[in-house]
DNA sequence: TTCTGTACGTA
DNA sequence: CGTACGTACAGAAA
């Protein structure tokens, strides 16, 4: 075999039949191999941990590239030599004739594949070179920028591992995807005289109208019943109108399967098709239960789970007409199957996970169907008031225009635009450039110019005289307000309504978007000046969670011996009061029992009110202690810390990142265990790799052992409790009975409307307020057991007429 | 028309 | 190097 040594390593005794291939060498200077350095340590790890290195036989190890390109960019090269180098890797190939190949990196997977994007395609076996089963996963030094992708790259090559024992063959499905009207009856009607558990998926088009369903009856079977075909439909009206009714009575009768079905699903078939679809187990959800740190889609469950090849790619094909158009409807059977075959690997996940991981996944598809009933439902708007003040903000901008125009004398700039604005700063002022940090493709960071709020409050700092700078940073916040209100589309019925996803953070979160058919908002990043646009069903009552995180963080500090936060909390002060209270009256004041700083909470609170008076909201001593101690305990940097002062301040309290750091000592020195908390979190991501909360959910963190995931851990537990206690109470009111209206069981007494992490809130009628009083102090008690310490995060509720006008205490 | 980067809203 | 998100706009790529 003649190809020069840094094309190619061949092993000298014995081979076991693998190739693995990468891009180009490791740098500059170390060219005489394939994966040198480090890329072959990391390499190496990979092979022992998969246990590949346990088979017969050494691994071959190629590069496309003999040569190292510019940044190591192979795009950098001439497109002959590129071309060359990929003829003589053909030729290897076809010479020594490999019987497996892994394939590592977004650059090798393009050059030899056009794959457009590895992320996607990683993980999912196909052949190549006239079928060798192949693998695409990443390269070390991708895995090097990206730590956490080490535990997928493991699981790609345990994979291969198990394709060079077994071999490989993708599976024979089963799909009928273009039935005839007797086969879907006969089907139907055995799904319903057997009320058989079915997985299930939609296809819709544009519209939000299913163009086909599937129905997954085993691990390879399934049926696909079509609706629409292009410029028409697949059955003629008779026969349309008879396989809707036989398939709604199976999807309201038959337990059912999905995949992000809770909400999307749910979602199309409860609105567009009224048919309310019991499904009673969710594949994303029970994939977030096991690994929530991983990417959440079909896609990645297959890579990460199943054997199957790569499919995600055929529906816009499909759509666009770059291939037939059924094969969408076998796309979505694929889809059913992969999704019934997920589940069965995941419960079997769950076998290594305490009981109460699987209980927690339960219980998240229980209350998915509160955040349906919300987001659904929506809430009132007030169309009126927002046009109203629609306008008054387009008054403020064409004055602020006018004024910014005269004062920079710049007739054009857009200040929405980052460029313009670069350009304006920078090059007309000539002011001196601020930078922020911009991670590139080939991991190295670059500090590039920037215009944020931030920016143009320094230099407004540093250059006083120049007013527009101000200016055009308020300007262009405007612009964002407007433009939320602005596009707020609302239905016919006077109500904008919203989608959550119960899972949509690794923390356990629920995130949320705009729905599905873009007829409302996103009800989580509303501006708090502009929420009195939502109007309760006659009353909204908004329930915040008090003190939400620092209960965790309490209880934390607690179980390693110092309940000093959990008795201020308890006996009612605040650790950013505290702060307030030694910064304001003598810092002897930080060690003071609780009981004790609570007779200068009154004194406090006047100061407060006076710098509100002559200061205005947001700028006061409090604000700044509350940023420092938040900042605190979740090991913020003093620099950062200060920058959100100053930025929630717009700009008028600014402290030196001394003084800061100085509040932060006093922090600690009432809270001394916070730093011991840090270390802690260290040796339990040494010990156990995984923090689990009270809810059940075990987050493991696959990112590197460094101050980046300790960060993250110190935040985990704290937003998985209030989750979990915003959660309960949400599960309590939709299902207790209890909360119904006797003369209509349908209806809520107290209707759950909204969450937004530590806030729920509840739409009830006036004069139910005894009764809804009373449903409320029952659903929303909670108990928490963190590391052996049990607590209970308080609600505070109050209502009023609308979201920003709910003062009135419950 | 679709994708990416920047900026900014929320807890 | 706080954590966790989604959306709008500009401007480029397709």
């Amino acid at each position: 075999m003649n190809y020069p040594a840094n094309k190619l390593y061949f092993p000298k005794f014995g081979w076991n039949g693998l190739l693995i291939v990468g891009d180009v060498p490791y740098d500059e200077k170390s060219v005489a191999a394939p994966f040198m350095q480090s890329h072959l340590g990391s390499l190496q790890i990979l092979l022992k941990k998969s246990d590949i290195l346990g088979l017969k036989g050494d691994c071959a190890f190629a590069n496309i590239c003999s040569q190292f390109p510019y940044k190591g960019l192979m795009n950098n090269l001439d497109q002959s030599i590129i071309d060359a180098e990929l003829a003589q890797f053909n030729e290897l190939i076809n010479e020594i004739k490999p019987r497996f190949v892994l394939v590592l990196g977004r650059q090798t997977a393009r050059y030899l594949f056009k794959t457009s994007d590895l992320e996607e395609e990683r993980g999912a076996p196909f052949h190549s070179y006239n079928s060798i089963p192949t693998i695409l996963s990443f390269h070390p030094k991708e895995i090097f920028r990206q730590y956490e992708m080490n535990i997928v790259a493991q699981s790609d090559f345990a994979k291969m591992r198990k394709i060079m024992m077994s071999g490989w063959e993708p599976a024979k499905w089963n799909i009928n995807y273009q039935p005839t009207f007797q086969e879907v009856l006969s089907m139907l009607t055995k799904f319903l005289e057997s009320k058989a558990p079915l997985s299930a998926d939609i296809e819709t088009g544009s519209d939000l109208r299913m163009t086909c369903i599937g129905l997954c009856y085993n691990t390879t079977s399934a049926i696909v019943i079509p609706f629409r075909i292009p410029g028409g439909r697949y059955w003629n009206e008779v026969e349309e109108r008879a396989v809707w009714r036989l398939l709604a009575k199976v999807l309201e009768t038959c337990p059912l399967l999905g995949q992000n079905s809770v909400h999307f699903d749910h979602f199309v078939l409860c609105i567009m098709h009224k048919i309310a679809p019991n499904f009673i187990g969710d594949t994303m959800l029970a994939h977030h239960e096991v690994y929530c740190e991983m990417p959440k889609s079909l896609g990645f469950i297959n890579s990460l789970y199943l054997m199957n090849p790569y499919w995600k790619d055929v529906l816009r094909e499909a759509r666009s007409g770059k291939r037939p158009y059924v094969d969408e409807f076998e796309y979505c059977g694929k889809d059913t199957i992969g999704t019934l075959q997920g589940a069965i690997e995941i419960k079997k996940e769950f076998k290594e996970l305490p009981p109460k991981a699987y209980e927690h996944y339960k219980f998240n598809i229980r209350v998915s169907r509160t955040f349906q009933y919300m987001g659904m439902n929506g809430v009132l708007f007030d169309t009126a008031k927002c046009n109203a003040r629609i306008k008054e903000l387009d008054e403020e901008t064409k004055q602020r225009e006018l004024e910014l125009r005269v004062l920079a004398g710049k007739p054009n700039l857009n200040v929405k635009s980052p460029k313009q604005m670069i350009k304006w700063l920078y090059e007309d002022l000539k002011l001196p450039p601020k930078y922020i940090e911009k991670k590139q493709e080939n991991g190295d960071s670059e500090m590039r110019e920037t215009s944020d709020y931030l920016t143009l409050l320094r230099l407004a700092h540093e250059f006083p005289d120049r007013k527009e700078l101000m200016l055009a940073a308020k300007l262009r916040k405007v612009y964002k307000r407007l433009s939320t209100l602005s596009t707020i589309r609302v239905r016919p019925d006077g109500r904008v309504g919203y989608a959550f996803n119960i899972v949509g953070t690794v923390t356990g979160r629920a995130s949320a978007k705009k729905p599905l058919d873009k007829f409302g908002i996103q009800p989580q990043n509303q501006d708090r000046r502009d929420r009195d646009l939502f109007l309760g069903d006659d009353q909204w009552l908004k329930a915040d969670l008090e003190g939400a995180d620092a209960w965790t963080v309490a209880a934390m500090l607690e179980a390693m011996g110092d309940s000093t936060m959990m008795l201020d909390l308890k006996t009612g002060v605040k650790p950013a009061q505290i702060l307030a209270i030694a910064q304001c009256f003598g810092s002897n004041l930080i060690t003071l029992p609780a009981h004790e700083l609570l007779e200068y909470k009154p004194r406090l609170k006047e100061i407060i009110k006076q710098e509100e008076v002559s200061r205005g909201p947001g700028k006061t001593i409090y604000d700044i202690c509350k940023a420092e101690s938040h900042g605190s305990n979740y090991g913020m940097g003093p620099q950062t810390g200060v920058d959100n002062i100053f930025i929630r301040s717009e700009g008028e309290l600014y402290i030196t990142p001394a003084q800061f750091k100085q509040a932060q000592l006093l922090y600690e020195k009432r809270y001394s265990k916070l730093i011991k908390l840090q270390e802690k979190m260290v040796s339990l991501l040494n010990s156990h790799g995984y923090l689990d909360a009270y809810s059940g959910n075990r987050r493991y963190f696959f990112g590197r052992r460094d101050n980046n995931t300790v960060r993250e851990m110190l935040s985990q537990l704290p937003q998985a409790h209030t989750t979990y206690v915003t959660n309960l109470l949400l599960e309590r009111l939709y299902y207790w009975p209890g909360n119904r209206q006797s003369t209509n069981r349908r209806k809520f007494i107290a209707a759950p409307a909204n969450q937004v992490h530590d806030e729920t809130d509840i739409m009830f009628k006036l004069g139910d307020l005894d009764q809804v009083r009373e449903i409320f102090n029952k659903c929303c008690k909670n108990e928490i057991v963190c590391w052996g310490i049990k607590y209970t995060i308080p609600f505070e509720a109050n209502y009023g007429p609308n979201w920003g006008d709910a003062h009135e205490e419950l």
